[in-house]
DNA sequence: ATAATGGATGCGAATGATTCGCAAATCAAC
DNA sequence: GTTGATTTGCGAATCATTCGCATCCATTAT
């Protein structure tokens, strides 16, 4: 199980996404601007591939279809159920909690990444819209 | 927007079933042992109003689709990428981050609800396999 | 009561994301 | 350079999720 040229090629688009989440279709147009091209079955199974490494982990934002980034175990996901969007903040605070979880589980799970996802109203939308959630891209 | 008797009985199904995580197909199943039955379009609908009420989160575990917990604010989740198996573990510790999250967000973001997700392997996999993530269902 | 209004539901068809099956291409090792 | 295994391209198939529309229900106004 190598990590062959297209599969290189989808990680470099999802690390080059800085911030940006891709999904499957994202990643295939970023890989696809250079030659040759890469056929989407191939996409998906580099994706397969990739998180099966753990190199790239699958996150679920407001949408209903799987989104992709770099692992880089700490990602905090802010996302807004009013407009839709997602705000990512750097994952310094939350080594505590890893810590202590760590201690707790003991032997019992070895965590090779982890995310954590906060989801509520943007200020924006909290100032639009008395009801949070009411309205919105979805 | 009512909380018409569908809406009730996903709700419930999804409040019944304590621990396991359900998706789409299996909330179905789990409301339609009742009569009358609750067509898929509407289980399906019902699910999007019940996320949209703040009563229902949708997680990503191993899996390609979605699955849907009760609401409740504190689950972290240890998805095992050797088995899939999914643990949840009770959100206590947590509350101190979310706590500081919560003074760092100050007035930029209203959290609503939170989740947390770690994934790696479970003590029996790493056992059997040498390589985490090298094996299993998928 | 009755009519009028605005969701909510059932139903089947449509959509769209993801996967599969298979043959050709590539790569590694002998 | 032949063998064997893995990967890729390709289109068809699958599966989850959504849509359109007619009907139904509950609530409010007449």
């Amino acid at each position: 199980m190598r990590l062959t040229s297209s599969r290189q090629r989808v990680l470099e688009a999802i690390r080059g996404a800085r911030g940006r989440h891709l999904d499957a279709r994202e990643v295939a147009a970023a890989v696809n601007r250079r030659r040759p091209e890469v056929h989407l079955a191939t996409i998906y199974r580099s994706l397969q591939y990739l998180v099966r490494r753990g190199l790239v982990s699958r996150i679920l934002l407001n949408e209903d279809h799987v989104h992709y980034e770099a692992a880089h175990n700490g990602g905090v996901h802010l996302v807004c159920t009013g407009c839709g969007g997602v705000r990512e903040i750097a994952g310094s605070q939350p080594q505590r909690l890893l810590q202590s979880l760590g201690r707790a589980l003991r032997g019992r799970f070895e965590v090779a990444d982890w995310q954590m996802q906060l989801s509520g109203t943007c200020r924006r939308c909290s100032r639009t819209a008395a009801r949070p959630g009411a309205r919105g891209k979805r």
